[in-house]
DNA sequence: ATATTTTTATCACTTAAATTGATAACGATA
DNA sequence: TATCGTTATCAATTTAAGTGATAAAAATAT
């Protein structure tokens, strides 16, 4: 049994394909093939059931599997010990962030980061929650940034922040002439809300604590971004709800339709996610000590009203 | 990084040789140096420090060798995954078990658990409990059977029964008379010990409350047996106490001499460990099995006071 | 049904890696 | 200074990993 061969079932494990498996491996079909028999052979079980299309993990095979996943990793954590006692930071670092918190957060803390850390080759992608556990589970991701808590049991969480909402109402909205606005005022049909994978939007049924009903759904076609929602709010199709930090690039002919919530705000709980495994552990606190200096300071911690993602 | 280099990193560990350590994993020595040195050269790091005689580990290199024995036992595991799911518990297994439960426990286990487990290799050895620790530790041994508790947060303790002592006097001594002797009648400069390193002792100076001090002993020729313990008290030199198990096959000559304590009884915890990556599990819940099974009824469990060892 | 495509297995062959035996180099001890 | 025990280095060998071509099998298209 070598690291190798462990790899290499981790790979058609993922893909279902061992062509594919293959490439991505960066070998031949017939290497993967060869090596993966052996293993098969010395452990005297068949892994995969090649019977099956796409071919399908055994029963041993997901036990398999899951302990190969963990050598894999443990051996990764080898040249993190080492990177740890140089003080090294560096190396590629996968970044996943949910398109809610990208636009805002991003430009604040990258600069300050690859300055600090030049040595870290960040890649950014832009995932939805689903997306971003599935790849730290798979470890194609080293860490991401989400609305938690999420509670998946592979995963660690280590808060951020906590983001505050903001009301943004319009001229005939019936919020409109309010100062401030309270959690109670909020009505889940009267609210532009977020497409679903958007963990946001799961946050803010919450918050009304009105479970969604289809049949009240007054038009289907849901935005990705606030943009959007700001401009269909623009139009009195409803008030919606931005995180703070989006208020603070808000365009000043449409300051005046935000409102703030009395104490104790809502707000969602913003963390960096990674798996359990804290593989490349000092990029990650190197990551979380750049985002936390940059974002205090400019969010109040203080009383705010914790909302949940209910997606799971 | 192959797992075999990992190994060969573990075995220099552990002789502090490499000579030595090639012999142990049966391959010549440059073999050993070679692979050790591309190992090195890959982390670009020394994992061990040749100018001092014997080698030492560097800084980096005993987390190197944590995280090696960590990798190499999770690959240990593989075969035991595909054991337990095809049902089957064989192959070698290496038991360890201190002097003072070693004679009376073994008989009572060895021919039920080799007729039930016929594939199992059994090699036991006899061993202190520091040795035990030690070789849990490097994954010399696969379990062990020690008094406990013993809290070493690497080794997992299961408890397989409570024996408790029976005093043992003579004619001429003070509490010969009494038909049933409690724990406050003891006193420490009265009771003839095993040597150091023999857990037992360390049990009873436990249960006097009595530090030991060197200027009270008498004499310091100490027993490793039972057997010679109870012929010195038979000379007069004073009295001693015997587990439960040892006082079954006392000659009917000596048997007059024995004296039960009252409820609650000193007593030894008597349990199986095992380290905590929890390798051969299959195995080890035979063998707990077997065991529970056997000494169930042989030993009356209820009221008796834990004795500890306190080494540690 | 039959042809075509996609995929995995098998083969002889090549490349790369691990291992060896002999020996040099080093340091400690006599 | 000689000797011993040890580790490093070297070319040669053995073993393992990887390749390209192709066969076999299965799915899909015609």
């Amino acid at each position: 049994m070598t690291i190798t061969q462990l790899q290499y079932v981790l790979a058609v494990a993922e893909h279902q394909n061992f062509t594919l498996a293959a490439q991505k491996s960066f070998v031949t079909q017939p290497t993967l093939s060869m090596q993966i028999q052996k293993l098969e052979d010395e452990l005297e079980i068949q892994i995969f059931d090649r019977s099956k299309k796409p071919i399908q993990l055994t029963e041993i095979g997901r036990k398999i599997v899951d302990q190969a996943r963990n050598i894999v990793n443990e051996s990764g954590r080898m040249q993190d010990i080492v990177d740890q006692q140089k003080g090294f930071i560096g190396g590629e670092f996968r970044l996943g962030i949910i398109p809610t918190i990208m636009p805002t957060l991003l430009p604040m803390f990258l600069k300050t980061f690859i300055k600090k850390y030049p040595k870290v080759n960040l890649k950014i992608e832009e995932l939805t929650t689903e997306t971003i556990i599935k790849r730290l589970n798979e470890g194609h991701l080293d860490a991401a940034i989400a609305a938690t808590p999420l509670g998946y049991d592979q995963i660690k969480e280590r808060v951020l922040y906590y983001e505050p909402f903001v009301g943004y109402t319009t001229e005939n909205h019936r919020l409109f002439h309010k100062k401030e606005i309270e959690t109670a005022d909020l009505d889940i049909d009267d609210i532009l809300l977020l497409e679903d994978g958007h963990c946001f939007r799961d946050g803010v049924i919450n918050l009304c604590k009105v479970p969604r009903s289809a049949e009240e759904d007054h038009f289907q076609l849901e935005s990705g971004s606030f943009e959007t929602l700001i401009k269909l709010s623009n139009e009195d199709l409803g008030m919606t709800l931005l995180p703070y930090l989006h208020t603070m690039d808000i365009k000043d002919s449409e300051r005046k339709y935000l409102r703030h919530f009395t104490e104790p705000r809502p707000a969602r709980e913003v963390s960096l996610l990674f798996h359990k495994s804290e593989l490349k552990m000092q990029i990650i606190e190197a990551l979380r000590g750049v985002i936390m200096g940059i974002v205090r300071g400019a969010i109040a911690f203080h009383n705010v009203q914790i909302i949940s993602p209910v997606q799971q």
